[in-house]
DNA sequence: CGGCTTTGACCAGCGC
DNA sequence: GCGCTGGTCAAAGCCG
């Protein structure tokens, strides 16, 4: 296990992948109805200043190198939960991490969270500004070169796009109601016992993914797991692992595979939201791990520390315990989405998860089925 | 024995 | 309509 845990990193990478054309043109096309936008960037050292503001967070570059430290030994999410984030530019206090980023809200007034920052600030991006994600040149930030964006990759369409609040709010409703509707009816043979249930949209819940670096397929994120498939991966030799959270009535599922390019990814992708506490609170507790959400959950009942809360966490974190080996370098940082995405259902195909994920280095939350 | 993984089959959506 | 792909199911097997 400590080998497995060895070399072990979480680190962002804010990835231009060539997208195919079609996927392009329908994203343009359609103007994705986006009510927020998912960025998950793990141990990232911004090479241009992190998003502290809104329009910062529109613009964020999609380029982030790794801070230069070794890997944490550890394979646990919680292991990634504290950041530092080195940034060039105004970044508060030289840092920002995982928590930090939800506790954006500081720069976005009176906004309880970045959630609610979100909700009541829809970011609307034109489609140049979607191609402005363009990589950025190498920064003196750049501590290491282990900078896992390709800055040949052409395509650096990240689709941030979305909708007013109105159409975000009317989502957002029938979103929940249809999700009440379809937990009732989380039967597992729901779609081929009932092909006309199938027939309709299938919905999709929010999902955010980060990348890991590590050798361990499946992290620990505190949750229980049951793995119900596997599928072999277009364009990659790795597979891609599907798991279901065990807990009963909790319909939270996610995606593991490793990145063909560098196989020491691992792109982890979670979608939809507890409802449950975590079962398993290992490395202490986090408060938004450790209480009713999790990975995935995009429900009030996120727990944002306060700043001092997060200084406690934040030593607690480096507990000299083993298990408690996360480092100030392991740093994803994250913005969560409080609301539903819209997106073309194809931006999940074709590439495989990874490049879905990580369109343009960034790896965003996949949208909901229109 | 319960929980989990494996794995082939099935289904839906999409593009051609 | 057909083929491809992603996602899911479910039986079988494994494991503690």
């Amino acid at each position: 296990m400590d080998e497995m845990r060895q070399n072990h990193n979480i680190f962002s990478m804010m990835r231009i992948s060539s997208v195919e054309k079609r996927e392009e043109k329908r994203e343009l096309a359609e103007r994705i109805t986006l009510k927020t936008e998912n960025f998950v960037m793990a141990n990232s050292t911004f090479i241009t200043p992190p998003p502290t503001t809104p329009s910062d967070f529109v613009h964020m570059p999609n380029v982030f190198s790794l801070s230069a430290p070794p890997p944490p030994p550890t394979s646990s999410i919680f292991d990634m939960m504290p950041c530092d984030i080195s940034a060039g530019g105004d970044q508060k206090a030289g840092s920002l991490g995982f928590m930090d980023l939800l506790e954006i809200n500081q720069d976005f007034g009176a906004s309880a969270s970045l959630f609610d920052w979100f909700n009541q600030n829809p970011i609307v991006v034109s489609p140049q500004q979607q191609q402005s994600f363009v990589p950025s040149p190498a920064s003196p930030v750049l501590e290491t070169s282990e900078v896992l964006n390709n800055p040949a990759t052409p395509n650096s369409s990240v689709s941030i796009s979305s909708s007013s609040n109105e159409v975000g709010e009317d989502a957002l409703q029938q979103v929940k109601a249809e999700d009440q509707e379809e937990e009732q009816d989380q039967d597992k043979n729901k779609k081929r016992l009932n092909p006309k249930k199938r027939s309709q949209k299938r919905l999709r819940e929010p999902r955010f993914a980060f990348m890991t670096k590590s050798e361990v397929d499946h992290l620990d994120d505190g949750y229980r797991w049951r793995k119900y498939g596997q599928k072999a991966v277009k364009n990659s030799p790795y597979p891609r692992s599907y798991y279901r959270c065990t807990s009963a009535g909790c319909g939270v599922k996610k995606r593991v595979e490793r990145s063909s390019d560098d196989p020491s990814i691992v792109v982890t992708t979670y979608e939809g939201q507890h409802i449950h506490p975590s079962p398993v609170t290992p490395r202490g507790s986090i408060g938004f791990l450790a209480d009713s959400s999790g990975f995935g959950a995009a429900t009030s009942s996120f727990v944002i520390p306060q700043p001092h809360e997060y200084q406690q966490q934040h030593a607690y974190l480096y507990s000299p315990s083993p298990s408690l080996s996360f480092t100030s370098r392991f740093s994803p940082s994250f913005l969560h989405q409080e609301k539903r995405l819209e997106s073309p259902p194809s931006l999940l195909r074709d590439h495989g998860l990874l490049q879905d994920i990580v369109p343009s280095q960034m790896i965003r939350n996949e949208a909901e089925e229109e």
